[in-house]
DNA sequence: AAGGCTAACAACCGCCATATC
DNA sequence: CGATATGGCGGTTGTTAGCCT
Protein backbone atom coordinates (compact mmCIF):
# COMPACT_ATOMS: atom_id res chain seq x y z
CA UNK A 1 0.00 0.00 0.00
CA UNK A 2 1.63 3.37 -1.16
CA UNK A 3 0.90 5.51 1.52
CA UNK A 4 3.58 8.15 0.87
CA UNK A 5 0.75 10.67 0.41
CA UNK A 6 -2.01 9.77 2.67
CA UNK A 7 -1.56 12.92 4.68
CA UNK A 8 -2.32 14.61 1.43
CA UNK A 9 -4.87 12.40 0.38
CA UNK A 10 -6.24 12.97 3.98
CA UNK A 11 -5.89 16.52 3.56
CA UNK A 12 -8.07 16.35 0.16
CA UNK A 13 -10.84 14.47 1.75
CA UNK A 14 -11.49 17.05 4.48
CA UNK A 15 -9.29 15.41 7.16
CA UNK A 16 -6.58 17.28 8.59
CA UNK A 17 -5.29 20.59 9.46
CA UNK A 18 -5.44 22.03 5.34
CA UNK A 19 -9.23 20.60 4.74
CA UNK A 20 -10.91 23.41 3.14
CA UNK A 21 -14.15 21.73 4.06
CA UNK A 22 -13.74 21.18 7.85
CA UNK A 23 -15.44 23.12 9.68
CA UNK A 24 -18.74 23.58 9.99
CA UNK A 25 -19.85 20.47 12.10
CA UNK A 26 -16.65 20.24 14.13
CA UNK A 27 -17.21 19.03 17.78
CA UNK A 28 -16.80 21.94 20.20
CA UNK A 29 -16.03 21.61 23.44
CA UNK A 30 -19.52 22.55 25.20
CA UNK A 31 -19.31 25.28 27.93
CA UNK A 32 -16.11 26.49 27.04
CA UNK A 33 -16.11 26.98 23.25
CA UNK A 34 -12.83 25.26 22.18
CA UNK A 35 -12.56 23.29 19.55
CA UNK A 36 -11.55 20.00 19.07
CA UNK A 37 -10.56 17.46 16.10
CA UNK A 38 -8.87 18.49 12.82
CA UNK A 39 -7.32 21.79 12.58
CA UNK A 40 -8.55 23.78 9.65
CA UNK A 41 -6.21 25.79 7.01
CA UNK A 42 -7.58 28.73 8.59
CA UNK A 43 -6.51 27.54 12.31
CA UNK A 44 -2.96 26.84 11.47
CA UNK A 45 -2.42 29.64 9.32
CA UNK A 46 -3.38 31.58 12.72
CA UNK A 47 -0.66 29.18 14.76
CA UNK A 48 1.86 29.70 12.21
CA UNK A 49 1.34 33.61 12.08
CA UNK A 50 1.39 33.77 15.76
CA UNK A 51 4.54 31.60 16.67
CA UNK A 52 6.53 33.62 13.53
CA UNK A 53 5.58 36.75 15.43
CA UNK A 54 5.79 35.78 19.13
CA UNK A 55 7.81 32.41 19.19
CA UNK A 56 7.00 29.18 21.17
CA UNK A 57 5.83 28.52 24.56
CA UNK A 58 2.91 29.67 26.96
CA UNK A 59 0.59 28.11 24.77
CA UNK A 60 -2.30 28.65 26.61
CA UNK A 61 -2.07 32.22 26.19
CA UNK A 62 -1.17 31.70 23.33
CA UNK A 63 -3.93 30.44 22.15
CA UNK A 64 -6.31 33.07 23.74
CA UNK A 65 -3.85 35.89 22.76
CA UNK A 66 -4.30 34.62 18.76
CA UNK A 67 -7.83 33.81 18.84
CA UNK A 68 -7.83 30.40 19.09
CA UNK A 69 -10.41 28.20 19.97
CA UNK A 70 -8.26 25.15 20.98
CA UNK A 71 -6.44 24.37 23.97
CA UNK A 72 -2.95 25.52 24.30
CA UNK A 73 -2.42 22.20 24.26
CA UNK A 74 -3.69 21.29 21.29
CA UNK A 75 -1.67 24.16 19.97
CA UNK A 76 1.43 22.85 20.92
CA UNK A 77 1.07 19.76 19.49
CA UNK A 78 -0.01 20.67 16.57
CA UNK A 79 2.83 23.13 16.38
CA UNK A 80 4.93 20.54 17.20
CA UNK A 81 4.04 17.48 14.71
CA UNK A 82 2.97 19.14 11.86
CA UNK A 83 3.57 23.29 11.30
CA UNK A 84 7.10 23.40 12.34
CA UNK A 85 9.44 24.10 9.45
CA UNK A 86 11.80 21.85 10.72
CA UNK A 87 9.54 18.65 10.74
CA UNK A 88 9.99 16.59 7.64
CA UNK A 89 7.33 14.34 6.03
CA UNK A 90 7.40 10.95 4.15
CA UNK A 91 8.57 7.80 4.63
CA UNK A 92 10.91 6.36 6.98
CA UNK A 93 13.85 5.86 5.32
CA UNK A 94 15.77 2.00 5.75
CA UNK A 95 18.34 4.42 7.73
CA UNK A 96 15.78 5.77 9.82
CA UNK A 97 14.36 2.66 10.26
CA UNK A 98 17.50 1.50 11.46
CA UNK A 99 18.53 4.21 14.23
CA UNK A 100 14.73 3.59 15.27
CA UNK A 101 15.46 -0.27 16.24
CA UNK A 102 18.34 0.59 17.34
CA UNK A 103 17.24 3.39 20.10
CA UNK A 104 14.31 1.36 20.72
CA UNK A 105 16.08 -1.78 21.86
CA UNK A 106 18.10 0.39 24.01
CA UNK A 107 15.50 2.62 25.31
CA UNK A 108 12.02 1.00 24.76
CA UNK A 109 9.10 3.30 24.12
CA UNK A 110 10.94 6.50 24.89
CA UNK A 111 9.68 8.19 21.61
CA UNK A 112 10.76 11.41 22.55
CA UNK A 113 13.77 10.05 23.25
CA UNK A 114 14.52 8.36 20.11
CA UNK A 115 13.13 11.52 17.68
CA UNK A 116 15.88 13.52 19.30
CA UNK A 117 18.58 11.36 17.09
CA UNK A 118 16.11 11.82 13.73
CA UNK A 119 16.46 15.24 12.93
CA UNK A 120 12.58 16.22 11.65
CA UNK A 121 10.60 13.42 12.66
CA UNK A 122 8.61 13.69 15.81
CA UNK A 123 8.05 11.17 18.86
CA UNK A 124 4.56 11.10 17.45
CA UNK A 125 5.53 9.78 13.91
CA UNK A 126 8.37 7.66 15.44
CA UNK A 127 5.50 5.89 17.75
CA UNK A 128 3.16 5.29 14.74
CA UNK A 129 5.71 4.09 12.66
CA UNK A 130 6.35 1.76 15.79
CA UNK A 131 2.92 0.64 16.57
CA UNK A 132 1.91 0.36 12.60
CA UNK A 133 4.97 -1.68 10.70
CA UNK A 134 6.94 -3.20 13.55
CA UNK A 135 4.26 -4.34 15.95
CA UNK A 136 2.34 -5.69 12.96
CA UNK A 137 5.75 -7.67 12.25
CA UNK A 138 5.61 -9.39 15.87
CA UNK A 139 1.48 -10.12 15.24
CA UNK A 140 2.52 -11.76 12.20
CA UNK A 141 5.37 -14.13 14.08
CA UNK A 142 3.04 -14.32 16.63
CA UNK A 143 4.79 -12.65 19.56
CA UNK A 144 4.59 -10.03 21.44
CA UNK A 145 6.54 -7.15 20.35
CA UNK A 146 8.70 -6.79 23.89
CA UNK A 147 9.32 -10.41 23.64
CA UNK A 148 12.63 -11.85 23.95
CA UNK A 149 11.98 -13.80 20.97
CA UNK A 150 11.02 -10.60 18.90
CA UNK A 151 14.16 -8.86 20.11
CA UNK A 152 16.34 -11.50 18.94
CA UNK A 153 14.84 -11.68 15.79
CA UNK A 154 15.12 -8.08 15.18
CA UNK A 155 18.77 -8.16 16.46
CA UNK A 156 19.59 -11.27 14.04
CA UNK A 157 17.40 -10.94 11.17
CA UNK A 158 15.94 -7.61 11.08
CA UNK A 159 18.93 -5.06 11.36
CA UNK A 160 21.55 -7.54 10.05
CA UNK A 161 18.76 -7.28 6.69
CA UNK A 162 18.53 -3.39 7.11
CA UNK A 163 22.28 -2.49 6.68
CA UNK A 164 22.68 -4.69 4.17
CA UNK A 165 19.20 -2.99 2.19
CA UNK A 166 21.25 0.01 2.73
CA UNK A 167 24.21 -1.01 1.37
CA UNK A 168 26.74 -1.27 4.21
CA UNK A 169 26.94 0.26 7.71
CA UNK A 170 26.29 3.88 7.36
CA UNK A 171 29.13 6.04 7.42
CA UNK A 172 28.05 7.63 10.74
CA UNK A 173 25.11 6.71 13.18
CA UNK A 174 24.26 9.17 16.05
CA UNK A 175 25.27 8.80 19.39
CA UNK A 176 24.25 11.75 20.07
CA UNK A 177 21.34 14.18 18.71
CA UNK A 178 21.73 15.92 15.72
CA UNK A 179 25.54 15.97 15.97
CA UNK A 180 26.91 12.41 14.34
CA UNK A 181 30.05 11.44 15.61
CA UNK A 182 29.94 7.75 16.01
CA UNK A 183 32.42 5.88 13.85
CA UNK A 184 31.83 2.67 11.62
CA UNK A 185 33.23 0.46 14.14
CA UNK A 186 31.36 1.91 16.82
CA UNK A 187 28.34 0.36 15.35
CA UNK A 188 29.98 -2.39 14.05
CA UNK A 189 29.84 -3.27 18.14
CA UNK A 190 26.22 -1.99 18.32
CA UNK A 191 25.16 -4.69 15.23
CA UNK A 192 27.16 -7.44 15.74
CA UNK A 193 26.17 -9.81 13.11
CA UNK A 194 27.99 -12.55 14.39
CA UNK A 195 26.95 -12.26 17.80
CA UNK A 196 24.96 -14.78 19.96
CA UNK A 197 23.68 -14.10 23.00
CA UNK A 198 25.55 -16.80 25.97
CA UNK A 199 23.61 -18.82 27.96
CA UNK A 200 22.58 -18.15 31.18
CA UNK A 201 21.39 -14.86 33.22
CA UNK A 202 17.76 -12.88 33.98
CA UNK A 203 16.16 -11.60 31.31
CA UNK A 204 14.57 -8.50 31.62
CA UNK A 205 13.60 -7.36 28.19
CA UNK A 206 10.86 -5.66 29.15
CA UNK A 207 13.14 -3.17 31.26
CA UNK A 208 15.16 -1.38 28.33
CA UNK A 209 17.03 1.01 31.31
CA UNK A 210 18.00 -2.35 32.92
CA UNK A 211 19.11 -4.66 30.31
CA UNK A 212 21.61 -6.83 31.26
CA UNK A 213 24.67 -7.05 28.98
CA UNK A 214 26.03 -10.33 28.51
CA UNK A 215 28.47 -10.05 26.01
CA UNK A 216 29.91 -6.97 25.10
CA UNK A 217 34.10 -6.54 23.96
CA UNK A 218 34.86 -5.70 27.69
CA UNK A 219 36.53 -2.59 26.75
CA UNK A 220 32.89 -1.26 25.43
CA UNK A 221 30.76 -2.63 28.69
CA UNK A 222 32.18 0.03 30.55
CA UNK A 223 30.57 2.65 28.78
CA UNK A 224 27.35 2.16 29.75
CA UNK A 225 24.34 2.51 26.85
CA UNK A 226 26.66 4.16 24.54
CA UNK A 227 26.62 0.35 22.74
CA UNK A 228 24.33 -2.54 21.94
CA UNK A 229 23.30 -4.52 24.70
CA UNK A 230 22.22 -7.91 25.09
CA UNK A 231 19.73 -9.16 27.41
CA UNK A 232 21.17 -12.43 28.51
CA UNK A 233 18.85 -15.56 27.71
CA UNK A 234 18.23 -19.12 29.17
CA UNK A 235 16.06 -19.56 26.15
CA UNK A 236 18.15 -18.80 22.91
CA UNK A 237 21.60 -19.44 21.97
CA UNK A 238 22.77 -22.06 25.13
CA UNK A 239 25.87 -23.22 25.05
CA UNK A 240 24.53 -26.61 23.96
CA UNK A 241 22.93 -25.77 20.70
CA UNK A 242 19.34 -25.29 21.42
CA UNK A 243 17.56 -22.11 20.03
CA UNK A 244 20.20 -19.89 18.28
CA UNK A 245 23.30 -21.89 18.01
CA UNK A 246 26.68 -20.03 18.43
CA UNK A 247 26.73 -20.65 14.71
CA UNK A 248 23.47 -22.16 13.32
CA UNK A 249 21.67 -18.42 13.47
CA UNK A 250 24.60 -17.15 11.10
CA UNK A 251 24.51 -19.95 9.01
CA UNK A 252 20.84 -19.98 9.23
CA UNK A 253 20.35 -16.35 8.23
CA UNK A 254 22.87 -16.63 5.17
CA UNK A 255 20.83 -19.74 4.24
CA UNK A 256 17.45 -17.77 4.27
CA UNK A 257 18.60 -14.45 2.66
CA UNK A 258 19.76 -17.28 -0.68
CA UNK A 259 16.15 -17.43 -0.48
CA UNK A 260 14.76 -14.12 -0.94
CA UNK A 261 17.42 -11.47 -0.92
CA UNK A 262 16.90 -10.23 -3.95
CA UNK A 263 13.18 -10.35 -4.16
CA UNK A 264 12.48 -6.92 -2.31
CA UNK A 265 13.23 -5.40 -4.94
CA UNK A 266 13.56 -1.45 -4.85
CA UNK A 267 11.11 -1.29 -2.05
CA UNK A 268 12.05 0.63 0.56
CA UNK A 269 9.54 -0.58 3.20
CA UNK A 270 10.78 -2.78 5.82
CA UNK A 271 8.20 -4.83 5.59
CA UNK A 272 9.09 -6.49 2.80
CA UNK A 273 12.04 -7.70 4.28
CA UNK A 274 9.18 -10.43 5.90
CA UNK A 275 7.59 -12.38 3.65
CA UNK A 276 5.98 -15.63 4.10
CA UNK A 277 9.36 -17.72 4.10
CA UNK A 278 11.15 -15.42 6.59
CA UNK A 279 8.22 -15.63 8.92
CA UNK A 280 8.20 -19.27 8.86
CA UNK A 281 11.57 -19.37 8.95
CA UNK A 282 11.73 -17.14 12.32
CA UNK A 283 9.04 -19.24 13.06
CA UNK A 284 10.81 -21.97 13.08
CA UNK A 285 13.90 -20.35 15.43
CA UNK A 286 11.11 -19.51 17.35
CA UNK A 287 9.43 -22.74 18.08
CA UNK A 288 12.72 -24.99 18.36
CA UNK A 289 13.64 -22.63 21.41
C1' DA B 1 -20.86 -2.79 -6.14
C1' DA B 2 -20.72 -3.24 -1.28
C1' DG B 3 -18.96 -4.24 3.00
C1' DG B 4 -15.09 -5.51 5.89
C1' DC B 5 -10.36 -5.05 6.99
C1' DT B 6 -5.98 -2.81 7.38
C1' DA B 7 -2.61 0.92 7.10
C1' DA B 8 -1.37 5.36 8.12
C1' DC B 9 -1.45 9.31 10.70
C1' DA B 10 -3.54 13.26 13.20
C1' DA B 11 -5.40 14.39 17.41
C1' DC B 12 -6.77 13.69 22.06
C1' DC B 13 -6.30 11.99 26.89
C1' DG B 14 -4.33 11.24 31.30
C1' DC B 15 -0.54 11.44 34.05
C1' DC B 16 3.52 13.45 35.72
C1' DA B 17 7.36 16.86 36.35
C1' DT B 18 8.69 21.40 36.54
C1' DA B 19 8.00 26.33 36.76
C1' DT B 20 5.77 30.16 38.57
C1' DC B 21 3.12 32.74 41.79
C1' DC C 1 5.88 25.94 51.10
C1' DG C 2 1.62 24.97 48.89
C1' DA C 3 -1.37 25.88 44.89
C1' DT C 4 -1.81 26.55 40.24
C1' DA C 5 -0.22 26.79 35.51
C1' DT C 6 2.34 24.95 31.97
C1' DG C 7 4.71 21.72 29.27
C1' DG C 8 6.23 17.02 28.11
C1' DC C 9 5.45 12.31 27.36
C1' DG C 10 3.43 7.87 26.28
C1' DG C 11 -0.87 5.58 25.32
C1' DT C 12 -5.02 5.51 22.86
C1' DT C 13 -8.64 6.74 19.69
C1' DG C 14 -10.77 8.51 15.45
C1' DT C 15 -10.82 9.16 10.57
C1' DT C 16 -9.99 8.19 5.83
C1' DA C 17 -8.03 5.71 1.81
C1' DG C 18 -7.17 1.71 -0.37
C1' DC C 19 -7.25 -3.17 -0.74
C1' DC C 20 -9.59 -7.55 -0.53
C1' DT C 21 -13.34 -10.73 -0.71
Amino acid sequence: MDTSNVHDQMKSAGYGSLAAAAAPDQPIEEGLGLRTGPWTAEEDSILIDYVNLHGEGRWNSLARHAGLKRTGKSCRLRWLNYLRPSVRRGNITLQEQLIILRLHSRWGNRWSKIAEYLPGRTDNEIKNYWRTRVQKQAKQLKCDVNSKQFQDAMRYVWIPRLIERIGGLPESLPDQPRTCTTTTSEFEYWVDTNFVPKTSGSTSSDSYDQVQACSIPTDRTSSGDEFMTYPCSGQYGSENGSGYSQNGINSDIHDFEQIDYCSTGGDTSVENLWNEENIWFLQQQLSDG
